[in-house]
This record gives structure tokens, sequence and C-alpha cells, in this order.
RNA sequence: GGAAGGGUGGCCGAGCGGUUUAAGGCACCGGUCUUGAAAACCGGCAGAGGUGAAAGCCUCUCGUGAGUUCGAAUCUCACCCCUUCCGCCA
């Protein structure tokens, strides 16, 4: 969420920042509301000022027991506008909110221009790509080797899941255990293991909602069908006769049939939304950055560094057709997330860090990789700055994204009401928010597949992740 | 699933229709005292927003929303959240 003061201050870099990410302009539209919603304001406190001021004389006058008739009229007789103002202003409020919600955040000045990822600038690059005629996919080595098993997951779950079988397994929960020793060993990152099922509010913080609704999935406790049953009893009598929300109602047989008028549907998709259940989470990231969702925490407590291996959710709605081979594009995968909460001074320096940690793990685990500065057009919704890390990847002879690492500045911690209180200052400042995957489990297994694989068809298993498994120099057929 | 209790400022906690501009405490900040510190004492200290050049003034917020009232932290209703006990269960 934007500060609507800089939009204020600063129309044009808003709609400078929304073309360089190839969105339409939105500065006139916001201010236009704005300038509205402030100027109902100001009449409204005028009003309310001048009933709180009468409103204490005629609690004086009943003391002394004199006659208060007179200025209780008075009172009376602005009540109808006041009620009107407040409405309207309300009205306004929240669709500045709602429009609000759904800005993204604005690219840092460093950030390159570009609508797509070949906008994007390399930064570094740790190895050379290895290229080879026979290197297989990861979906082919897996296979043969008889512990990637896709029909079983397909029979189980349907489409984009995965199911590993005895060391392709043992050698996912080696590389996810290796990823959080190092985090927490040798950057200081405090592992956590955080729940999956997170509230509405929560996703919205970070910023998955209500923009990205269609990519995430969600649990409910109730049917849609049993939703709608107790909309009606709690509604139907109330909204039938006094708003006529629902079209018709009328008795086939006996039955009561209600039909729906478009102000009931409205209604009712507010309140299955509002009555909706838990969201799966996307990414640690969503639990991790919202564990200082509406605190204000103390100064010395920055940096705040996070750690969390976890299951990650995700619908791919706008995916149908892509990487739908093997485990690289799935509903479901492990991920090393790396969350950081820090001052404003301090946010660009923790990025980099963030960045050369979830580095590390590719070199410790000898992956050729290349950094690269996402441009304004490819970037997330709430970052401010990416980098991505892409691994090589033999079989598909191209890099593929492992890793993204976000500076999201006060964008999340404004929708979290995130803040911390510098000591000495009086009022508190929002905090800034980073995130980055370090790295994601699924990938790194294919990567690792790809890049380690033997023309007899084993895999050699990485010297730094030996230990974790029991001393295994390859996975053989 | 059943029953009960509760949500008040950074934290704890009083208040249950009109001197509440929310008592008191803790924490924090400033000062006096001290070689320095602690203690003691004195003072300051909620957030969001509007308005203004500024000082300031004003509005809203006691979980959220609606209602009653001239006036609501306080009364009514709905919802959200938390805690405890019982039942079931990894």
């Amino acid at each position: 969420m934007l500060d609507i003061k800089y939009i204020r201050d600063n129309p044009d870099a808003l709609d400078q920042a929304l073309q360089k990410r190839g969105q339409p302009v939105a500065a006139k539209q916001i201010l236009g509301l704005d300038k509205e919603r402030r100027g109902i304001q100001t009449q409204l406190q005028e009003l309310q000022q001048k009933r709180n001021d009468t409103s204490k004389k005629i609690g004086e006058l009943k003391r002394t027991g004199a006659d208060a008739t007179a200025l209780m009229e008075q009172v009376a007789h602005d009540k109808n506008l006041m009620a009107e103002l407040e409405a309207e202003e309300k009205e306004l409020a929240v669709e500045l909110d709602k429009f609000l919600a759904t800005i993204p955040n604005i690219p840092a000045p460093d950030v390159p221009e570009g609508k797509d990822e070949k906008g994007n600038v390399e930064q570094r690059r740790f190895k050379e790509p290895t290229r080879k005629n026979n290197s297989k996919e990861h979906f082919e080595i897996g296979e043969n080797l008889g512990l990637m098993d896709f029909d079983t997951a397909a029979l189980l779950s349907g489409a984009r899941f995965t199911l590993l079988k005895g060391q392709l397994a043992k050698l996912e929960r080696a590389l996810g255990n290796f990823m959080l020793d190092m985090h927490t060993k040798e950057f200081g990152y405090t592992e956590i293991s955080p729940p999956l099922l997170v509230r509405e509010q929560i996703m919205f913080g970070t910023g998955q909602l209500p923009k990205f609704r269609e990519d995430q999935f969600q649990v409910r406790d109730l049917t849609p069908d049993e939703s709608r049953g107790i909309f009606l009893q709690l509604s139907l009598e109330e909204m039938v006769d006094k708003k006529n929300y629902f079209q018709t109602e009328r008795y086939e047989n006996g039955v009561r049939v209600v039909s729906y008028t478009e102000e009931g549907e409205k209604r009712f998709n507010h309140l299955y939304e509002q009555k909706g259940g838990l969201w799966l989470i996307p990414t640690a990231e969503v639990p991790l950055t919202n564990i200082v969702h509406d605190e204000i925490v103390d100064e010395a407590q920055l940096p705040m560094r996070f750690v969390a291996k976890t299951p990650c959710f995700r619908a791919e709605a706008g995916a149908a057709g892509k990487d739908t081979r093997g485990m690289l594009r799935q509903h479901q995968f492990y991920k090393v997330e790396l969350v950081s909460i820090t001052t404003p001074d301090q946010s660009e320096a923790e990025h980099q860090r963030m960045t050369e940690a979830a580095e590390t793990v590719l070199k410790r685990l000898e992956l050729p990789f290349r950094t690269m500065a996402l441009c304004a057009g490819d970037m997330g919704f709430a970052a401010r700055k990416t980098f991505d890390i892409e691994v090589w990847l033999p079989g598909q002879n191209t890099y593929r994204e492992i890793s993204s690492c976000s500076n999201c500045g006060d964008f999340q911690a404004r929708r979290m009401k995130a803040r911390f209180r510098k000591t000495g200052d009086k009022s508190p400042q929002f905090v800034h928010t980073l995130n980055g995957s370090g790295v994601a489990v699924g990938r790194c297994l294919i990567a690792i597949l790809e890049n380690y694989q033997q023309d007899d068809g084993s895999v050699a298993i990485p010297a730094a992740l030996r230990p974790y498994m029991d001393g295994l120099e390859a996975i053989k057929p």
C-alpha cells in the first residue's frame, strides 16, 4: 500500500512508476477521490465539533438543574445532515482504500526499464554453464532412477504434483536441512516453524490479497451451499421485504424458492468472502513477514531475520500449459524462505546481504547460476527492487529462477501496520520488509539432478550434501 | 461439538451514560541529586486523520460494524478475535 500523502505530493512519480511497470496511470483518479473525501470530512468535522460543544453545555445545564430544551433541539437539527455526510465520507474512503490496495509498489530509481524478463540485467554469475549434447531433463533422470513418480501423484492429486521415493525423497529433506543450517549458523537467521494456514488479513498484509485471489488456495469449513443457507436464514426476513435484495420469493409445492437480484448476489459474495476460511500459504514470506503485523517494535530489535522451510501452495491459475512436464511448476513444493524486518536505513544493505545468503547456497552446492536485477515490468506487486537468482539447468539448456530476493520498502509494512519506534523519537515509523528464497528446494533438487547427472544414469551427491545423506556419494539406478 | 469468561494506550490495569481532555502502575524520554550509576523526587509520554506558513486548533479511535441518546469505553444487537473447562482427536 502506498502512502496517500506521497501520492498527493508526487502524483507524477506515481504515474511514471506505473508506466514503468507497464500499467495504466492512476494518480488523477486517486487524487480526485482523495480531494472529494477530504472536503466532506472537513464539513463533517465542523458539525461534529459543534455537536460536541453543545452537548457539553447541555450536560452543564442539566447538572445545575436548568432547562436545556432549546439547545437539545438545536443539536437534533443537524443530525440528518451529519448522517448523510458520514455515509458519503465512508463510501468514498472505502472506494479509495480498495483502489489503493491494488496499486503496486513504486520501483526504486535504479531498477532497470523494461516490460518483461528480456529487460532484466545480469549482475554477476558463478561458474559457466555446462553444455553437453546428451544432458537429460530432471524428470527423465528421476524416472529412470525409479524414484520420481508422476503417475501415482496424478492418481492421488491430479496434475502438477510429484511423488518422490527413497534416496530422492531423502535428498529433498537433505537439501532443506542443509539450507536451514547454513542460514541459521552462518547468516544469523532465526529458524521458524510457522502455520501454513493463515487468515485473510495476513494474506492482505504481504500483498497476495485482494489482487491475486485466483492464484491462492483456500480452505473452508463451509461449502458454498452451506454458507448460502446460513446467509439466507440470517438475512431473509429483514431483507426480502425491506430492501428487496432478492427478486422473488415464491412457493412451489410448498417449498419456498428464492431467486437473487444482482444486489443479493453481491451481498452474498461479500459475506462469503468475509466468512471465508483460512488460506494456504503460497510462500513462507506470508507468515514470516506478518510476525510483526500490527506491532510497534523497538529499534534495538531490528534487523530481525527469520528463516523457515515450508511447503508452498500455488493454484498456478495463469500458467495453464506452462512447464507441464516434471516438477518445475507444482501446486505444492518446499521452499526455504528468508525474511528480514529492518529500519529504512538498513534495508538496502540487508537486500545485498540476503541475496548473498541465497547465492551462497548454490555456491556450496557448486551449481552454476547468474544473478539478475529485475526490470520494472517483471517485478512483483509488493517489490521495490528484486534480484532473481537463476540456476543453470543443462537438461533444459537454460537458466531458471530458483530464488527471488525483494526489498519491499515500507509497502507491506503499511498494509500490515508494522512499525518501529526510534529511541527518543515520539512517533513510530513503518519498518522495511524483505524476503527471498534461500532457495526453492524443489527446483534445487532439479538443478542437482541435471547438473550432477552421470552418463550411467546415476546422480552424484555434492560434497556439501553428503553429511546430510549419510555419506552417500551417488544415487544409482 | 458443548459450556463459560474476556478484548481499554508500547505493556499491565481501573472505569460500566455527562468535571474522562481514559485513573493508577510498568517501560521509555528529559531534569534535580551524584565522581559515575542506582534509588528517590519533579516533569514528559497513545495512534490515525483534517486544517494551518507555523505555533496551534479540531475530528475519529477503548476488538469491528450498526443502533438507542442532546451526549456512549459505559446501554442494545450482530460479527470478529482470544482464553478457560468438558467432549473428540495427532
